[in-house]
DNA sequence: TTATTATATTGCAATATTACGATAAACAAA
DNA sequence: TTTGTTTATCGTAATATTGCAATATAATAA
């Protein structure tokens, strides 16, 4: 086959492994890595940053912004990105939720 | 091409996508959760809470394990597994950065 | 020994992802 | 208007992932 089940899971389990996925490449987390070593929100200058041409960034960019963990809005010619803290807080509170279950078990 | 170029990013950026690509199916979310369910490790029975053949299971559960997000311990017949709380910690302390990072900025 | 049970591996088809050149679109400046 | 700058989209080749039937492996039970 190829396509995930993803019918057979809760919308919940979806969601989730939709936002690790979009996590789950190093360009994209170095995306993030670099939307945090500024101060405020970035306008152009992505691809500089990066080893990979400007078609590729446009596209983990996207992918980013589809699954909301950045926001980006548009700043005269170039768009401005920043990080949504929303998402992070849905993924902090997934690991928090871990977090507490495990502690009731054996490892 | 369809290879990540993984060589141009960081030692601990391609971790983390590791990691996260680990999570990024809803299977594998499932197998989480559901070992999260139950006070103990789980030894066998994986195979009759999802929907998916025995050969898919197993390839998740070693691709989880690959990433050390389970550990799994031969029990007799059976295969033991549980929720690695280290890898749960190295997760969390990204993201713990990551909210440290973005009180300084604009959003 | 021969089942039986549980998990892993192999092989392969269907599908998805990654990367980038070429090109388009949007917009400001000249 | 034309030119330059920035970002997005298209098209496509290379590679990776997903799912499962068939089979293999490993350990226990009879």
């Amino acid at each position: 086959m190829g396509a995930s089940k993803s019918e057979s899971f809760s919308v919940e389990q979806n969601e989730m492994a939709t936002l690790f996925k979009a996590l789950s490449h190093p360009a994209r987390i170095a995306i993030v890595d670099y939307l945090l070593t500024v101060d405020s929100c970035i306008c152009g200058d992505i691809v500089n940053e990066l080893p990979l041409a400007q078609p590729t960034i446009s596209q983990h960019l996207k992918e980013l912004k589809n699954a909301n963990i950045i926001k980006g809005t548009i700043e005269g010619t170039a768009i401005c990105y920043c990080i949504n803290p929303d998402t992070i807080d849905k993924i902090e509170n997934h690991f928090g939720m871990i977090r507490h279950k495990l502690k009731n078990k054996c490892c």
